[in-house]
DNA sequence: TTGTAAGCGTTATCAG
DNA sequence: CTGATAACGCTTACAA
C-alpha cells in the first residue's frame, strides 16, 4: 500500500505561491509574522492544491504524535467497548488521535503488543488488559510514555491508574447474603482465563463462605452465554436452587434463563448476582441485581488522568472507582 | 507531551556497534546482505540500548505507515463494536495498526473526521459511519486512500464497499405477516437520527404496508432501551396488540418487557421483529425474533477486502452480504 | 558485505 | 515579516 506518493507537499505549495516553506509552515500552524496578503495567498493555493500537511512528517519534526494508544483484550465485551467509548469521547475533545492495539488473551501476546505501542511513539497510553503486570508497564515507562492502568494497581514516575472497587462490596453482599440465608448453596462461576478482576472476586467469595462456614461451590463455565446456558440447562435437571455470583451480565442472564426455562423459580430457587454490570441488566427477565460501574466514565476519567500525567499534574496517581450495588429482581435483597 | 526525545536512535546503535545507519536498518529489517558476525554484533547492542524503531520515522521513509483508519459512529451499539473487533482481528493478523476514528451524529463533524483521516496517512480506510456519502469518500479518494465502505454502496477507483441485504428480506417476511394477519397494527419503531439502514427499513415496510392495503403506524422514540421502554409501558395502556419492527435487539427487547410487564403476551398480542440481531436477542425472554447479519465478520470481511483493494487485486467491489432471518419467540412466524 | 548520502515532509532556528 | 537551512529518525540507491 503506498498512498503517502503523489500527494501534494508543503513544498510545492511553497513554489505555488511563491513564497518559502517557512512561510506556509507557518500559515498552516497559524502563527504569527505573517502578512495578512501573504497569509491569503497562501491559503488559496493550499485550497485550490488540496492541500493536507503529514501527520507523520509534523510528528517526527515536533517529537508529538498527539496520538495515544489503547491497549485493550480482543474480547468483545459490552464494558470494554464501554471504556473505549469514553476514551475515544475525550481523544476527540482533546484533539487526539487514537491508536487501538488489541490482545488476545496471553500475557506473550499482550508483551507483543506492548512493543507495538511503544514504537508506534504515541504520546500516551491507556492499558485495560488483565494480562500485563507492573512489569510489563514499567517497560513502557521507560520509553517515556505516560501511561494509566485500568483494573491493575500499577505504581511509577509517568503511571496513574483506575482501580475498581469490587472486593469489598461483594464481601459484604455475600457475608449478608449467607447470614440470611442457610439453604441456597454459594456458587462462583468461574469463567476460564478470564483475568484478575475474576480472579480477586473469587478469592473474596472463597473468604467469605470460608469465614462464615458454609459449603459453596466453584462452577466452571466457557466465556459465552449461550453454552453457559446449555450447561445450567443440564445443572438445573439436577439442583433446584443456587445462589450464584457471576462474572458479567451475559453470563448472569443465562443462568437467570435457564433457571426459568428449567421451571425454576427466580429469585426464590435461585439468586444470580452480576459482577459488571451493564445496561443489559434491565433487559433480562427478571432484571439482573448487578454490582455496577460506569465504564463509560472510566474511560473518560482515564484519559484525563493521561493528560494530567502527560502535563506533570497528575497529583493523585490512584483513582478508586467503587461499584455501587444496584439491586434487582434476581436476587432477593 | 513529549516522549519521542530520549529515545535511543538508529544513530546511536550504529556508533554503540561500530557499524553505520545502513547496516543497522539492514539487521532490524532483515535484510539479507550482513555478516552473521555484525547481525549479531548489532543485535546485542539493540538489546543493550533498548532500541526501538520509530514507527513515525520508518513511516515516513517509506512512504507507508501500515496503519489503517477506521471510521465509525461513536454509538455504542453492540454491532458496531462488533464490526470493530474483526476489523481490528485482520489489522492484527496482517500486521498492520489500527486508527480509530469517531464521528459524532452529524456529517458536519464526519467530515472534519475525514479531513483527520488524511492527514493520519494511513494506508488505507474503512467507513462504517451513515452520515458520509459518496461524494465525502471520493474526497478521500482523491488523496489515493484505499476505502472500503460498510452499509453504503459506493463506488470509486479506491472504493470497495459491503452493502447490507435487510430490505428485501423485510419486505417479504413484513408481506408475508400482513398476508396472515389482519389484526395487529403494523409499526414500525423510527430512532430519530439512526441513519441510512433505519431510513431504507422504512421506506420498505412503508411500501409493503401501502401495497397490502394496510394501516400503519410510526412509532417515534429515543435511541435508549429505558426510555423506550417507559414510552411503551404509557403506550401500551392504551393499545393492546401491535406488530413491531424496531432497529436493534435492546430497542426490541424494551418493547418486548414493556408488553409482558403490562400484561400483555408475547407473541399473541405483540409481537415483535429486531432488525439488527445481536447475541442479546437470546437473552430477552421470549427472545427475540430478528435478522441477523454477522457483524465481526462484516469487519473480517471489509479487512480483506481493504488489503486486496491495496493491492489492486480486489474483483468484487461490492459485496452483498444478505440478512438471515432468525424466527425466534418474539413473534408467531 | 558495508558505508555514504540523498531523500521522506515537516518544524524551528537563525539571519536578513 | 520572510527565507535558508539544519534537524527529526529512518530507508535506500549507489559506491566502495
Amino acid at each position: 500500500m503506498e498512498n503517502l506518493k503523489d500527494r501534494v507537499t508543503i513544498y510545492e505549495v511553497a513554489k505555488a505561491s511563491g513564497v518559502s516553506l517557512a512561510t506556509v509552515s507557518r500559515v498552516i500552524n497559524n502563527q504569527g509574522n505573517v502578512t495578512e496578503k501573504t497569509r491569503e495567498k497562501v491559503q488559496e493555493t493550499i485550497k485550490k492544491l488540496g492541500y493536507k500537511p503529514s501527520g507523520l512528517a509534523q510528528a517526527l519534526a515536533t517529537s508529538k504524535s498527539t496520538t495515544i494508544g489503547v491497549v485493550i483484550p480482543s474480547a468483545n465485551y459490552v464494558y470494554i467497548s464501554c471504556v473505549l467509548n469514553g476514551i475515544a469521547e475525550v481523544c476527540k475533545e482533546k484533539g487526539y488521535n487514537l491508536q487501538l492495539f488489541s490482545t488476545s488473551h496471553s500475557r506473550e501476546d499482550a508483551i507483543r503488543v506492548l512493543e507495538k505501542v511503544i514504537t508506534s511513539h504515541v504520546d500516551g497510553a491507556i492499558i485495560f488488559d488483565d494480562e500485563l503486570d507492573e512489569e510489563d508497564v514499567s517497560q513502557l515507562n521507560s520509553y517515556y510514555v505516560p501511561t494509566i492502568v485500568i483494573n491493575n494497581r500499577v505504581e511509577g514516575e509517568r503511571v496513574g491508574c483506575i482501580v475498581f472497587g469490587y472486593e469489598h462490596n461483594l464481601r459484604k453482599i455475600v457475608a449478608d447474603k449467607l447470614a440470611k440465608d442457610s439453604e441456597k448453596t454459594p456458587t462462583f462461576i468461574h469463567v476460564h482465563n478470564c483475568g484478575r478482576l475474576l480472579a480477586r472476586t473469587e478469592k473474596s467469595f472463597i473468604e467469605v463462605c470460608k469465614q462464615a462456614n458454609r459449603e459453596y461451590a466453584i462452577f466452571n463455565c466457557d466465556d459465552s452465554s449461550s453454552r453457559t446456558y446449555d450447561d445450567f440447562m443440564e445443572y438445573f435437571k439436577t439442583h433446584k436452587q443456587g445462589y450464584f455470583v457471576a462474572y458479567r451480565d451475559s453470563i448472569a442472564g443465562a443462568i437467570v434463563n435457564a433457571a426459568t426455562d428449567s421451571g425454576l423459580r427466580v429469585p426464590e430457587d435461585v439468586e444470580v448476582l452480576s459482577l459488571i454490570g451493564t445496561k443489559y441488566a434491565n433487559i433480562t427477565r427478571p432484571t439482573l441485581t448487578s454490582m455496577n460501574i460506569d465504564m463509560v466514565d472510566v474511560g473518560r476519567r482515564a484519559m484525563y488522568m493521561l493528560t494530567d500525567l502527560a502535563k506533570n499534574e497528575l497529583e493523585k496517581k490512584t483513582y478508586r472507582i467503587e461499584s455501587v450495588y444496584v439491586k434487582r429482581d434476581s436476587t432477593k435483597e
